[in-house]
DNA sequence: GTCTATAATTTGATAGAC
DNA sequence: GTCTATCAAATTATAGAC
């Protein structure tokens, strides 16, 4: 359990909201502070650099991403539902928090990123594919073996690709398009 | 053409290096003049405003994707070629530039962008879903009729997804394992 | 076209009182 | 934990000399 307190969860939320939308530099102390209805010195008490801010902030959207998918070697769940329910942590992320995917954000500006903060960004991605390296390799008739992670890749992709051009057209359908589609097909 | 001068140029130059790596808020006008070897100050004469640099930088980034693209209704040249173009020219901006689709970048943070800077970004994406849509109508064997926008969409969505997990891990190869599967499936 | 000078604002950050 | 006060640096931008 992360042991963080009430109010360093109300910064991480005010930043995720910022960051989601801008990027890294899209937030600050001070309107962090702002939202939060303290002063801008107030949150170096809770988070004494920017970089650590943004680096816990990665890191809690990553776990919350990951527990929210659940366990992929779960004998009791389908790997087919499994992999609906990882477009819908995507689906829920822009549709329903009305933002981008933050690690995606990150990963795009990795080069001007502490290295700690890119550090996570990775991470991100790194669990992602694990997660469905695992779960594809349960469906073997529609996967060659081996190609598990290829599949893995092109769901990202294909996911965090649907985000922004939903975004930037203002068109969720355009989520739902992409989203139609990228299941991995049966062999034939 | 453009009549801008040969300094405009430079500046667009410096400006899309460093955008294309930290988005609209990774460049800056003294960072700018400062490889250009100029002051800040007389960038402004260039460019009055950041907006107006932005805007300049996203539409010349478009016209020249455009441009290496070429007339998709090019009778001499078969669809399937240019679907490889196209995917050319994204693997030649990550791999050739090392850097990330400008646009793609500006789409994901639209909201924070000054809204003559967000409609060049949205023009990237109408434009391109535009081409890809009569390269694909061309392929009736491939794609049922009317499905040919969403099948756009998907290779769009599949290659600015696997820039950022590509440039987020380090791996090129990444690109390549999501490009080589973008293409529209023949109907059976 | 480019410069100096300067303004107004924002940024990340620290010291020390309460 | 939060505050005031303050800092150095960076930001976009303008006025006016050359």
């Amino acid at each position: 359990m992360s042991d963080r307190s009430a109010k360093a969860e109300e910064i991480l939320d005010a930043a995720e909201q910022m960051a989601r939308t801008g990027g890294y530099n899209g937030f600050s102390f001070r309107e962090i502070a702002k939202r939060v209805g303290i002063k801008a010195a107030s949150v170096h008490y809770h988070f004494p650099g920017k970089d650590d801010l943004g680096a816990t902030l990665a890191k809690r959207y990553t776990d919350r991403f990951l527990s929210a998918l659940g366990d992929p070697d779960d004998a009791g769940t389908p790997p087919g539902e499994l992999l609906r329910r990882y477009v819908q942590a995507y689906r829920s992320a822009l549709v329903d928090d009305g933002l981008m995917c933050l690690c995606g954000m990150l990963g795009a500006e990795i080069a001007y990123l502490p290295e700690i903060v890119a550090a996570e960004a990775r991470r991100f991605f790194e669990r992602n594919i694990d997660w469905l390296v695992r779960v594809i390799s349960r469906m073997p008739d529609t996967v060659p073996a081996g190609s598990a992670r290829a599949a893995a890749l092109r769901m990202v992709a294909a996911l965090e690709g649907a985000m922004i051009l939903a975004r930037t057209l203002g068109d969720q359908g355009i989520f739902e398009d992409v989203a139609k589609e990228i299941f991995p097909r049966p062999k034939h």
